[in-house]
DNA sequence: GCCAACGTTGGC
DNA sequence: GCCAACGTTGGC
């Protein structure tokens, strides 16, 4: 089983939000760059994700979600009225997938970009090197488990 | 609000 | 296929 980590701005879309849905599970739309999409279409039932606070004060990891539906066409891709709209997607070749994932918890405190940065454990993390835009990215196994540790949880 | 870093687009 | 221009991300 892999682990991943999502991105998202708690104004757009917070881990409340998620909290909110029915069963706490919402599909994962509105992924445009080819890397992030190639890791959703890698993610397997099962597999559990940080879900990341972006774009705030302070930005961090707050909880852990669970994919409960693998890689399927996103059809915002396709719906001339929504602000994902990509003229190339087709039914034929969606170009663009989503993954469904559900709430697991909220993690007992959030762990801030900073912490992550900070900790010499962590220089493995896709998310504190330099340059990372990636709005969806694995998380190796060590990082996986200290992370958690750091929290508290 | 600034701006560094990066991805994408499109002319050639 | 190169690369300049542009748009976006997202920390600070």
């Amino acid at each position: 089983m892999n682990h991943w980590l999502f991105k998202s701005e708690p104004d757009v879309f917070g881990i409340d939000h998620l909290a909110a849905r029915p069963n706490a599970t919402e599909h994962w739309d509105g992924v445009r760059n080819y890397q992030a999409r190639n890791f959703m279409r890698q993610m397997k039932v099962g597999d559990q994700a940080f879900f990341y606070h972006s774009n705030c004060d302070p930005p961090g990891i707050v909880g852990i979600v669970e994919v409960v539906r693998e890689a399927y066409p996103d059809h915002t891709a396709q719906d001339p009225e929504s602000k994902y709209h990509d003229p190339a997607a087709t039914p034929d070749n969606p170009r663009w997938f989503m993954v469904d994932v559900r709430l697991v918890r909220k993690l007992p405190r959030l762990v801030s970009l900073a912490e992550l940065r900070d900790d010499p454990a962590l220089i493995e993390l896709p998310l504190v090197r330099r340059g990372t835009r990636l709005s969806v990215m694995p998380v190796p196994e060590p990082a996986w488990r200290h992370i958690i540790s750091m929290a508290g949880d």
